[in-house]
DNA sequence: AAATCGGGGCC
DNA sequence: GGCCCAGATTT
């Protein structure tokens, strides 16, 4: 920390000259995305939320699919939590979906459809942390308040040489600090997203191109060729092992589906009857006397099985076509039947749609 | 402070 | 196979 401070105080005197040459670098070229030819406070909210933790190009045809389907915050607030997963489907975090739709709600029905103004007002909506609601504030209000993200970070990092851990609390308030001392030389909406542009154009996680870096002359970690180094980051989390069988039932019109509880991954979206085994050795014969009442009447084939990757957890799943009436089976949860057609299944999450489509 | 939540692109 | 991405929320 005692390192950071210094290179504070040496920058000072050039923060009007970095600032300017970083939001001429952006003006020139700047990607042109949609949520960029507005300031309509709903654009830049959808389009904020959709690339929390997403790449531009992965977010984009969500983007697209949202405007349309939900043109302004009042179809948004009407449309059912089921819809607005639906549209969310495959894009993962999908908390993120259902508080969507719980701001949507607040903001079009207790706020008169007008967001608040401040960081500190946007905060308080759900789905909105210290990133999200300065992004919002400066693009939409002209805020003056820095944003932090991924790419910020690892800008900063390499700017001022800091060697500490980027996801640690104190060094990310020191680094807003820092930003915060040279938000008033530019527009507040065009300065984040200079921050955030350059760091997804030029200062690139490995290999960035620092010859074509518009702030390289004042770049300690290029001086000092620590810049591949850098941005330093806590430890992560293991993968987690889980083994899941599902049971596939269907007739000429219907299949039959769960939906996903709280407390766990999917939440709130749907997939077949499943049985989580505790370990690869445990095998149907253990555990499909817990499933239904009277095996006999059960015939019984492994269908396919998957190995579906998360960040922190590995998926085994083997899906088991079943054949046997439906009151033969125990299951805690309600069974649900839907038509079989693709239009009209419910928001399924990944690993399901890519059984349904292999077979 | 640590764990959890997804999916895809890139090396 | 590991890393990272326009992070937030819960414990």
């Amino acid at each position: 920390m005692g390192n950071f401070f210094v290179c504070k105080m040496i920058f000072c005197r050039f923060m009007q000259e970095i600032v300017s040459n970083i939001v001429a670098w952006y003006l020139k070229n700047a990607r042109d995305l949609p949520w960029r030819n507005t300031r309509n406070p709903y654009s830049v909210w959808l389009s904020e939320v959709l690339l929390q933790q997403t790449r531009v190009n992965q977010g984009l045809p969500y983007y697209e699919k949202f405007i349309v389907h939900f043109p302004t915050i009042h179809h948004l607030a009407q449309a059912s939590e089921d819809e607005v997963l639906k549209t969310w489907q495959g894009l993962g975090y999908y908390s993120r979906a259902r508080n969507l739709h719980k701001t949507a709600r607040i903001v079009a029905e207790s706020l008169q459809g007008n967001f608040p103004q401040t960081p500190e007002g946007l905060q308080k909506l759900p789905g909105l942390g210290p990133y999200t609601a300065a992004a919002i504030a400066s693009i939409a209000f002209n805020y003056p308040e820095p944003v932090l993200d991924g790419n910020v970070a690892r800008v900063v990092s390499r700017m001022l040489d800091i060697h500490e851990a980027v996801d640690l609390p104190s060094v990310k308030k020191g680094m807003i600090e820092w930003l915060r001392g040279q938000i008033a030389y530019a527009e507040p909406g065009t300065f984040n997203q200079a921050w955030m542009e350059l760091g997804a154009l030029v200062c690139l996680p490995a290999r960035p191109l620092c010859d074509s870096c518009p702030i390289a002359s004042w770049c300690m970690a290029r001086q000092r060729g620590t810049a591949e180094e850098l941005p330093v980051k806590k430890a992560k989390a293991k993968v987690r092992e889980r083994w899941f069988h599902y049971l596939h039932l269907e007739n000429e019109n219907a299949i039959w589906l769960v939906q996903r509880q709280a407390g766990d991954i999917w939440e709130g979206l749907w997939e077949f009857p499943m049985y989580e085994a505790a370990s690869e050795k445990e095998v149907p014969s253990d555990w499909l006397p817990k499933l239904v009442a009277d095996p006999q009447q059960v015939k019984i084939s492994l269908q396919r099985r998957f190995t579906h990757l998360l960040t922190h957890q590995r998926i085994h799943a083997s899906f088991w076509k079943l054949s046997t009436r439906p009151e033969n089976l125990r299951l805690q949860q309600p069974i649900f039947e839907f038509p079989l057609v693709q239009e009209e299944l419910p928001a399924l999450h990944r690993l399901m749609d890519k059984y349904l489509k292999a077979n």
